[in-house]
RNA sequence: GUGGAUGUAGUUCAGUUGGUUAGAGCGUCAGAUUGUGGUUCUGAAUGUCGUGGGUUCGAGCCCCACCCUCCACC
């Protein structure tokens, strides 16, 4: 894998790039759909690629583990082969779920041991397995095993977590080299920034990420609690260390205007679950606010889904419509919000890409935000 | 027609020997959701307690009449 930047803006640090990988290029900054075991929720490959035009998704290790497993995905050869989508795919290496999702879990200096949320059955995760079932699952990024703690650690421990993170971060670096690829094609390994909210965390985290030489770097460990501004400052400490001839991965992140603002302070990756779960839930992202369908003033609305819209359900489909199948909790609202919110979201980094190679990314952006976190009711 | 049961929020039902402002689940109406359990959480609104009368300081609860619904029998 290798970036290309291409434009860098003048008056911010947004940035225009391109990923090369064995399965395609990504035009950067982009975003990236949420598929944790294997599917975006709710939406179709042909929707994916052609409607939502989605240049990369995610896959995860902890859920993909535990199912199908890996014997399964190997024999399958691989994750690509398995769902079907032949373009680029990462996979987050489960540390997220490990500390989020899983009941009991101990943590050592080897790894975790967790239980599933699936059976209770007892894991143990090291750095050295993650990166055995990342190459299981072949994804073409495959992102460090961490730990991610919550927003509002104190300092002590966050600093404590931080040195696991980076030792693991070595292991994983180590054992990811003596490895090879399963497939055919090559992989990177992201190593992440951790530090919470603490400056001076931050920025050893950061020199010591960048030190590794990675193909690309990601920040994780936040939207995870703090406030807002809090993060956009941990953005821009981070930023102004990691190397800009490498792609930068906000990890999680997050609403429309997370995205344009991490963008501005030169992030060049998103990946969140809020288009496909809030869809799930009713609330689609436009460009004008956000609407949520459940919303009995849409009872008589029928005009189009969105009118400003790209994708085909955008005009397909009436307000009223739609929110009669949220009312009913018909399977059909769930797909059509899905992929509304995420040809929105792709269609919101495009935009975002040609204005900066335009030049006026600045003033496009500044209008944008202003309309983006507008509630329609 | 006879006997029995029942009637409380949109719905299914609680409601103590009669005691302050009649509650819950679901639904409804809103809000939240940031490296995904179609999840979960938060808040709000809603009552002629079938109707009329009586007893009582006080009735959803006790008494009388009527009405509705259901069941059994003729």
């Amino acid at each position: 894998m290798t970036f290309e930047l291409q434009h860098t803006d003048s008056k911010t640090n947004a940035r225009a790039g391109l990923i090369h990988t064995d399965h395609g290029d990504i035009q950067t900054p982009i975003f990236m759909p949420v598929g944790t075991q294997a599917s975006v929720k709710a939406v179709h490959l042909h929707e994916l690629k052609e409607d939502i035009k989605a240049q990369i998704i995610l896959g995860n290790t902890y859920h993909l583990y535990l199912r199908p497993g890996l014997e399964i995905l190997e024999a399958a050869g691989g994750l690509h082969k398995f769902n079907g989508f032949d373009r680029p795919m990462l996979t987050d290496s489960g540390g997220f779920q490990v500390f989020s999702l899983a009941g009991i879990r101990k943590i050592k200096e080897e790894g975790v041991e967790f239980r599933s949320h699936i059976d209770g059955s007892k894991h143990f995760f090291t750095p050295e397995k993650v990166m055995d079932i990342e190459r299981s699952i072949g994804a073409d990024i495959v992102m460090a095993f961490d730990e991610c703690p919550p927003g509002t650690s104190d300092y002590e421990y966050s600093k404590k977590s931080l040195a696991l993170t980076e030792r693991w971060l070595d292991r994983c670096i180590k054992h990811f080299n003596e490895t090879e690829p399963k497939y055919g094609y090559s992989q990177s390994l992201f190593p992440i920034v951790q530090g919470c909210t603490y400056k001076e965390l931050r920025i050893r985290a950061a020199e010591n990420v960048a030190s590794k030489g990675a193909d690309g770097n990601a920040i994780g460990g936040l939207a995870v609690g703090e406030p807002t501004d809090v993060m956009y400052e941990m953005i821009e400490v981070v930023n102004g260390i990691l190397p800009t001839d490498k792609p930068r991965y906000l990890m999680g992140v997050g609403t429309p205007i997370n995205l344009l603002e991490g963008i501005e302070r030169g992030v060049d990756m998103f990946d969140c679950v809020m288009p496909t779960r809030n869809g799930r839930n009713a609330q689609i992202f436009t460009k004008h606010g956000i609407i949520n369908l459940r919303n009995k003033r849409w009872d008589f609305d029928f005009s189009p889904l969105d009118p400003d819209g790209t994708s085909y359900v955008d005009t397909a489909y009436t307000k009223a419509y739609v929110h009669h199948l949220f009312k009913a909790q018909e399977l059909l609202a769930m797909q059509i919000a899905s992929i509304h919110n995420l040809a929105f979201y792709l269609w919101l980094v495009g935009e975002a890409r040609q204005h900066i190679v335009s030049g006026d990314f600045c003033i496009w952006k500044a209008k944008m935000v202003e309309e983006l976190g507008r509630r329609i009711n």
